[in-house]
DNA sequence: CTTTCTATATGGCATTACCTAGTAGCTATC
DNA sequence: GATAGCTACTAGGTAATGCCATATAGAAAG
């Protein structure tokens, strides 16, 4: 339990950029869909937090706008930054992605070997 | 540059269980492999404090032997919760690569449809 | 002997960002 | 008018853990 959180580090704020690249959307919703997506424990009270951040650095962009069903919604976009950080998060997750890979792939090779 | 940082959080540690699981091995050789597994900028200093940290845990067993080329090397090989954590490490990580690459997927299939 | 390569150790920092828990406000339904 | 679901926000805790600087030392080479 304690150990997912660390491998969370980094990896939350990429995924919101990318799901907010996708799609204007709003932090209830985003919180939805990274539940959806396995993150199963995550909440809104994880998810504000990053937005906020992600706004102050200049990433997002935010605008309120009212809700059928509640208060009102505040979409975010990427700005061009943003869309710069959502890159290079894609970057830097493949590499990481193919260098883990690459020590656990080893093992298959050694045994085949 | 601070980007990776974050996100080799909890990576590290089980790359280096792995690696120590293929076969005995000591810091110095570990440290290579990260290398050669594309970590470029990993080194002792880095690597070290993890091989106690993980020792201290109970998860490694060291014996110093020694080396033809320079001092003592101390050779690491995982104990039996050392091996369990090894699994759990593999488990998470599929979990969130699972997860993180179905939120970029998403992506593909919008744009099919 | 000085340098270089091999090899280990460690104290402290950063530090950040995840997580809990709680507040509050709007809409709809019953 | 009470409950439930939707929506946003904040304070404070914390703890892990990657990273750096530095020291030490054996062996080979020049």
């Amino acid at each position: 339990m304690a150990k997912q959180t660390q491998m969370l580090k980094g990896v939350l704020e990429g995924c919101i950029l990318e799901i907010i690249s996708q799609e204007e959307t709003y932090g209830y919703a985003v919180c939805e869909q990274l539940v959806q997506a396995g993150f199963s424990h995550i909440n809104e009270g994880i998810v504000y937090p990053i937005l906020i951040r992600l706004e102050k650095k200049g990433w997002l962009l935010a605008e309120k706008r009212p809700s059928p069903y509640g208060p009102k919604r505040k979409y975010y976009r990427l700005t061009e930054m943003g869309e710069r950080e959502r890159n290079e998060f894609i970057l830097h997750w493949t590499e990481t992605k193919g260098r883990v890979d690459q020590i656990f792939e080893r093992r298959i090779s050694d045994e085949n070997a």
